[in-house]
DNA sequence: GCCGCTCTCTTTTTT
DNA sequence: AGAGAGCGGC
């Protein structure tokens, strides 16, 4: 076991403590991962069983990168550890075992959206208005419940108000429809295996017989139900190691409970603690800074982050006058720390708290012609052409698949309107028989007419066809028919527009994973195909290869490191997070999310903010985050964009926008080591002594010149101050609207 | 049953 | 600002 000396003391008695509960609370950057990959080698080398042990992780991604490391260590046997997400991991057991919880194998995984349809559909038939009852809401709600664990009746029995009480009338709906449907949400992935567990002793028995060794990362962002399966499954044994750092859960709107740290300690009296709080990964700028910013949240375990590091560059903090800006002064720090350190594109990662906020930062990157890669963002499977394709799949993998088939029975165009389909259902609910088996009746709904009876009949009849050409052909084979005899790609073609082709290449690229798949996994069927992709993650198929800056949101950096890293957007409202309705949001997790972000830095780090960005196609006068201030003054250079200067030519009209909002901080002044050619200017005092434009006044008839259209006629003048508006008829350039204290005009 | 228009409402973050 | 939903007309 020469390979134990690859680690530093307390890390090597976490890897040797191979036996009963342990607790593993590592720090940012503390080698974690590390860790946990020696201390499953470590056990694969005492004799243990690959087949005993079972690593959950967060990400698929997370998964097959210790997979490969443990491959390093001791070879070949990595390869059949059961490693990988708790949903992924329990889908597995449940493809074996739903049978004795009322499910068929073939049972489909239904993402958020086809949740939401469901509700949108319950909400219709229980007479609750989508306004009142907002089906996102609403499923929010019954997600929530479900992370607690949480039945529909301990859910209505616990309900507060009217809106909790018709929740809890739908939540009960929406179990009973996806158990018909022979479907579960990601949420069940979780629950039923503990429903399993609960209802079949012998079943548990044989896991916690199989299982002998557990493994959790990333524990601070477990949830009640994923702690409880746990719990379960770890009983017999106890051989149970969880890691986690308090301080970087950032998933409590997704049911995770920082309290599961604490209560490990309660249910596992024996546990052995161990703390990791040496950090390999960061300068001593960085690990101070991120010290001092997370200092600010009351609740937290004790631990002190340390490193041996050199000290490293300043944190760099940039006021931008825009989000345009923002984006250029992002490429443009690229720019210029690619020229002073021996840095690849793929060092640099740019991080956002919303995934709206990518689209300025890349066209700046799209601009300069410099490669990145995007993370997130609308998931290829969750595109409208994708699952309408993937639709046909589910409903022939699974043809209690109700969602799937209301999806495509009326796509592409077949003339089956809502009139047909209410009937449909009408009839189905009071037989009983899912939407597939009711087709086959149709002669018994008398409301129909002749041409709907028949159009269902075709629509059933092609699916019964690839259901009996599916043992004729070869997977890939298949879905390509299948989506040939569609006629919907022909369609895409001719419309010509850029979406349209874009869909149409998003359906050819389907069409090519799935032969890849088959290729990979000869005798793997279609619902091993169709559960992948229910549960990969964006980031699964992100490869840190590629030579390209990486652009993502917080939450998706989670895990990962890079040399440089530049966070973008540290204003109140954004960094914190809220809105309108929704604020005094949990100003902690926001907390731990930036300190997330600034821990994934090595090197340099630096934090943009704007003093000006459109929200809600609104402009907006943020101030800067209270959290640049929880950074510390020891460690950080404050920089402002020299575009500032174009703003502050508006100061007068941003001064009364901002008559609420305290005046700007005072900038502190460091001089860098050498001065910047660049757009980088040191801090100085804002001009404001620069006149304001002489604003001609505005009325219809009046002549003015526009900086970029020239001379132009106003023509009419709406709002005032602030939001004042005006169209002009331009010489040159037509009519154009503008907004006033944007537009510079001067009297022509 | 289908098409095109206007109005609304949005948005955190994700398996 | 932009997408999606709801609404009215054909």
């Amino acid at each position: 076991m020469s390979f134990l000396k690859d680690l530093n003391p307390v890390q090597r008695s976490a890897v040797e403590a191979a036996n009963g509960p342990v607790l593993i609370v590592a720090g940012a950057g503390s080698g974690k991962t590390r860790v946990l990959t020696y201390r499953i080698a470590h056990l694969i080398s005492c004799g243990v069983p690959t087949y005993q042990i079972l690593a959950l992780t967060f990400t698929n991604k997370a998964a097959e990168e210790m997979r490969k490391r443990i491959t390093t260590l001791v070879g070949e046997p990595a390869k059949d550890i059961w490693m990988g997400t708790f949903h992924s991991m329990f889908a597995r057991i449940l493809r074996r075992e739903c049978p004795a919880i009322g499910y068929t194998p073939s049972f489909t995984i239904y993402d958020t959206d086809d949740t939401q349809n469901v509700i949108k559909r319950l909400l219709e038939r229980l007479n609750l208005s989508a306004q009142q009852y907002n089906p996102s809401a609403v499923r929010a709600r019954i997600s929530r419940a479900k992370n607690q664990m949480l039945s529909p009746a301990d859910y209505a029995r616990s309900v507060r108000d009217v809106f909790d009480e018709k929740v809890a009338s739908v939540y009960a709906e929406y179990q009973k429809t996806l158990q018909s449907s022979n479907a579960m949400d990601f949420d069940d992935l979780l629950l039923k295996p503990i429903e399993l567990f609960e209802r079949k002793a012998e079943i548990l028995s044989r896991y916690q017989q199989r299982f002998r060794f557990i493994l959790v990362d990333e524990f601070q962002d477990t949830n009640r139900a994923q702690y409880h399966v746990l719990r379960q499954l770890s009983d017999a044994h106890k051989n149970i190691a969880v890691v986690g750092d308090d301080a970087q859960s950032i998933y409590s709107f997704r049911g995770a409970e920082i309290r599961n740290m604490l209560d490990f300690e309660r249910d596992y009296p024996k546990c052995q603690i161990f703390r990791l709080e040496q950090n390999y990964r960061s300068t001593k700028s960085i690990i101070t800074v991120a010290d001092s910013l997370i200092r600010n949240n009351a609740e937290q375990l004790k631990k002190k982050l340390w490193t041996q590091n050199p000290q490293g560059s300043p944190v760099t903090v940039v006021r931008c006058a825009d989000e345009q800006d923002e984006g250029y002064q992002i490429v443009h720090a690229v720019q210029d720390e690619i020229a002073r350190r021996k840095l690849d594109l793929k060092d640099f990662a740019v991080l956002f708290r919303t995934n709206a906020q990518s689209r300025a930062i890349e066209d700046a990157f799209r601009r300069s012609s410099i490669p990145y890669v995007i993370v997130g963002g609308i998931r290829f499977y969750e595109r409208k052409e994708i699952k309408d394709v993937l639709a046909y799949f589910r409903l022939l993998a699974n043809p209690a698949d109700n969602e799937s088939l209301l999806r495509i029975i009326n796509y592409p165009s077949r003339g089956i309107g809502d009139t047909t389909l209410e009937h449909l259902q009408r009839f189905a609910t009071r037989t009983g028989l899912p939407l597939m088996e009711a087709m086959a009746k149709t002669e018994q709904v008398e409301e129909l007419t002749d041409r709907a009876r028949s159009a269902l009949k075709q629509f059933r009849a092609l699916i019964l066809k690839f259901r009996t050409l599916r043992e004729k052909m070869s997977l890939s084979e298949w879905t390509r028919t299948l989506v040939d005899e569609l006629g919907i790609l022909p369609g895409f073609k001719d419309e010509g527009t850029m979406e349209s082709v874009a869909r149409w290449e998003n359906v050819q690229e389907l069409l090519s994973a799935i032969s890849e798949f088959a290729r990979e996994n000869p005798d793997a069927p279609l619902e091993a195909f169709l559960e992948n992709v229910a549960l990969v993650s964006d980031i699964d198929s992100w490869e840190g290869s590629k030579n390209a800056v990486t652009l993502m949101t917080l939450h998706a950096s989670k895990g990962l490191e890079f040399p440089v890293v530049m966070i973008a957007g540290l204003e109140e409202g954004l960094l914190p997070f809220y809105s309108g309705a929704n604020n005094g949001g949990d100003v902690e997790e926001e907390r731990r999310l930036l300190y997330v972000g600034v821990t994934r830095a090595e090197q340099k780090l630096y934090a943009l903010h704007t003093v000006m960005r459109y929200r809600f196609g609104e402009v907006s006068y943020p101030t800067e985050s209270r959290f640049l201030a929880e950074l510390g003054a020891d460690h950080v250079e404050r920089m402002t964009s020299r575009s500032m200067s174009r703003v502050n030519e508006l100061s007068e009209s941003m001064q009364r926008a901002r008559r609420s909002a305290p005046a700007r901080p005072a900038p502190s002044r460091t001089s860098r080591s050498r001065p910047e050619p660049g757009e980088f200017v040191p801090d100085a005092m804002p001009d404001y002594e620069s006149e304001s434009q002489e604003v001609p006044e505005l009325r219809r008839g009046v002549w003015v010149v526009h900086e970029s259209f020239g001379r132009g006629k106003v023509l009419t003048v709406s709002g005032s101050g602030e939001a004042q508006k005006a169209t002009v008829e331009f010489e040159n350039y037509g009519v154009k609207s503008l907004i006033v204290r944007f537009a510079r005009l001067r009297p022509g």
